[in-house]
DNA sequence: ACTGTATATAACCATATGGTTATATGAAAC
DNA sequence: GTTTCATATAACCATATGGTTATATACAGT
């Protein structure tokens, strides 16, 4: 993934359990770096480059404030994907609900 | 990848350009693998291993129908994704909502 | 300046991903 | 039964991913 569109980046930055469990700790406030890799058993590189990942898509961003460099998420980053989702719902719906009048106004005595 | 849950399979299906097309293409109705393949440039193959993480995701269903197999979109399966990036949101906004109050009650004079 | 703490980077490794071509399978048509 | 069409599988390849350890950098405290 060179230089992949955002939808890619975000979903793919999703798809790990470690980065959705950085997301959901950072939905409740800030965190530096330590206090997220604490919660994990991989190492802290580890932990930095599932961050490059989340900032890359731009999820979260990350400032200097003392030594720590404190992680604060950016959920608007999250808004295009759902969107996307939601709207390959509505159109499903739509399907479904054009089916159904389809089998209402066409054969409604086979129901 | 070996036995991932189903938000990572989610994830990390939609998260490649090729099967967010095939996945909105079937939101539009049912298709043979071959008209799938069509609108792309890649090999069928290719097409088909694609199909195959949408089916992991439980994206999808195949079905023989004389020679060709249909492929159908089930978008229950976006519903758990969907619902987790909703409730990111949602604590995001509480957060957000928590803090006017915070700077509404404690500070009014700094603003 | 020296030490410690927080984080990032480098180098490395195993496995996964996304593509290819060639071939096998399954059902249809002749 | 042989051919043909639709699809899947196998074998292969290059690059990406996710992890490691060791090391470098940046700032804080003494």
């Amino acid at each position: 993934m060179k230089q992949t569109p955002r939808l890619d980046r975000v979903f793919h930055a999703l798809a790990h359990p470690a980065r959705r469990r950085i997301v959901q700790d950072l939905s409740r406030g800030d965190r530096a770096v330590m206090q997220l890799a604490q919660q994990f058993t991989m190492s802290q590189p580890a932990v930095t480059k599932h961050l490059n990942v989340l900032e890359r898509a731009g999820i979260i961003v990350r400032r200097r404030q003392g030594r720590e460099r404190r992680c604060r998420l950016r959920p608007h980053a999250l808004r295009a994907s759902a969107e996307w989702m939601r709207r390959c719902e509505t159109f499903w719906n739509r399907r479904l609900d054009a089916l159904e009048t389809l089998l209402d106004t066409t054969a409604p005595e086979d129901r």
